[in-house]
DNA sequence: CGCGCGTATGACAACGTTGTCCAGGCTCTA
DNA sequence: TAGAGCCTGGACAACGTTGTCATACGCGCG
């Protein structure tokens, strides 16, 4: 009986030239059917938990799934609904502390919808998040979670109106009008650094990432803002913007420790900078104060204390994820873009309430 | 002529009841071969760069790719050619500084092989580890890295057979055969604890996470085998398993230290573990050695420095990685499975080489 | 006893892509 | 100039699923 051909015996007529065969031989809907002796779509129906089954039949077709380990294939489901069920976050780098909480809140939410996350890395590169988005598009998540790397996102564009959910966070998106969830970095900045004038400190460095960054130019926005409002000229070798790597840094602190006015206090613009600032501080001979922007881990554990603006990373990725989904479950009418800004708060340990010492 | 009927004529005679309507109205390769004049296969050929297109006519199809922002829908070519090129990762959670540079190193080994990764957080909660492993596989990920979290994996057993590669990390897989890559959990401890005894100590602390895991039974049994090689009884008061969360092992870490005769130093499990018992011992009265399992940042900066057995999380998913691909990449030949043990490394900084004290 | 209705089931097309295969037009040569 | 061979381009089926629609069956009621 020709009809009943199946899995079985494709190898003989077909010898596998097709690429197809990587799935060593995947039953598939039609095998269970064949083998219940019931229809294909009842088999659907059963699978999908639809209604219209006698339990008798279901009985059946369970029975021919369990024997034969049928998994339903997604990507067919997918092609044929429509929706992926799935989103992407393009971050900058997994390792760094900061984002494993701001991805695992992502992870959470979707979960909580019923979607897989996939992310990928973009390394600071525009490039590589462009290429990462366009191929995360072309498997067509439903919604994109971005850590913006590059600063022109014109190239989502036909993304967006096709129908792809798209939130940034932590940078806005550059020349398209996009949901944003960021923190404030201004107001955070402006804060640490008025916390170390508050402790009688007038040269005060700031070393940060490079302005090409959003939160970096904002931060020391922020900074030079507490500087005028307390009426403190800054001198420009107290600040130093530029790679974060850990050489880079260290020659850029010690710069503005040494000469005939060093500077009594440091404001460091993030997690990695604090880090080696810390270390430099430690040699050094003289108390210096620091405020970090970035809650660092076992920073409490120090001496002294490392006194931060701390981000809530969870919070970042929660709310950006939310909104994500805000988009998607809303009924087609489209959501205006908005931005939220999350608070800092500034968590003093003692580092930051050292006083100024010549 | 009806054969030209595309999308821009589709609400009118089926008005959007099908779940598709979400995607806007995403052009296909259709509408780009009839924008272009062509035929459907040509677009096809050009999107894949194969050969066998005259220049002009690439031209002409390149135009209207743009002209109408067409991009390749994945779910479908994954339908038709059977690779999805993509790979899971399950862990157990991502906010762990120890996944994150094993989540990149994976990312990465993927990236060069082309394939995105997808990931998921089992919480520790296997259930939830098989869960996701089947949603994967019902993805038809092309192979799955997955970090275990029960002990039970013959579920997956289908899944092999149908041609998922599969490798596991940090913990052997439960009741199946397969790849493994882990640290070397019971060397590294045996070495971390005969330190602390080679530095005078008798009297050792071992604070671990639950036996079921395997890498604490692990560690575990290294503790145990430097006691015994030194031929050091143990008391069961020294011995702590359990749940990592902070008010237990503080407790069980006040435990130790106090009474008749208090532990002089302590082995710590994991990272988690080790961060609360520094917090301890940084109140603690006397000075108490500490050697812990899992490297943390920042430890080198502390007073004094914490001496940790280190592994590296890097190399263990890049390992993993190349062991998937391995698999996948072979010519259908399947793989003998294999059990990879990478060295750990002993780090001193000085909490580690304290004396005992009374 | 026959008709109509509701329910369980299945046939079929479609989702968008790629592999196979054939047709038509070109060039080159005898 | 005609035939052989090559190259470009397109028609068609198939991947595995789900939505639509039709059918067949059983049952209750007139």
């Amino acid at each position: 009986m020709p009809g009943t051909a199946s899995r079985a015996d494709r190898p003989a007529d077909r010898p596998a030239a097709h690429a197809g065969s990587r799935y060593g031989n995947r039953p598939t809907m039609k095998d269970v059917a064949a083998r219940a002796g019931v229809g294909l779509k009842t088999v659907s129906r059963v699978v999908n938990g639809e209604p219209g089954v006698t339990p008798d039949t279901e009985r059946r077709v369970q029975e021919a799934i369990q024997a034969l380990g049928f998994r339903r294939n997604d990507s067919a489901r997918v092609l044929r609904k429509g929706r992926t069920a799935s989103i992407g976050l393009i971050l900058e780098d997994l390792a760094d502390p900061f984002y494993g909480p701001l991805s695992r809140a992502v992870e959470e939410v979707a979960r909580a919808h019923g979607a897989l996350l996939i992310n990928g890395s973009s390394a600071e590169d525009p490039a590589r998040e462009q290429e990462l988005a366009l191929a995360l598009c072309a498997r067509r998540v439903d919604g994109l979670v971005v850590i913006p790397a590059g600063d022109d996102h014109r190239y989502l564009e036909p993304e967006i109106r096709a129908g792809v959910a798209m939130v940034f966070v932590d940078r806005p998106a550059g020349r398209i009008d996009a949901d944003v969830v960021l923190s404030d970095n201004f107001g955070g900045a402006r804060d640490g650094v008025a916390h170390l004038i508050a402790h009688g400190h007038r040269r005060i460095g700031f070393i940060g990432d490079m302005p090409r960054i959003h939160t970096a130019a904002e931060r020391l926005r922020g900074y030079r803002a507490a500087m005028e409002d307390a009426g403190i000229p800054v001198a420009e070798k107290w600040i130093s913007l530029g790679a974060t790597d850990p050489e880079r840094v260290r020659r850029a602190a010690e710069e503005m420790l040494s000469g005939p006015e060093p500077v009594t206090a440091v404001f460091t613009g993030n997690n990695r900078v604090t880090v080696t600032v810390i270390r430099v501080l430690s040699r050094h001979p003289r108390p210096v104060a620091l405020v970090g922007f970035d809650d660092i881990e076992l920073a409490d554990l120090l001496q002294p204390g490392v006194t931060v603006v701390a981000q809530d990373a969870a919070a970042l990725g929660r709310t950006a994820a939310e909104r994500l989904f805000l988009q998607l479950d809303g009924d087609g009418t489209h959501v205006a873009p908005e931005r939220i800004e999350l608070p800092t708060r500034l968590v003093m340990r003692g580092s930051g309430e050292l006083p100024p010492v010549e």
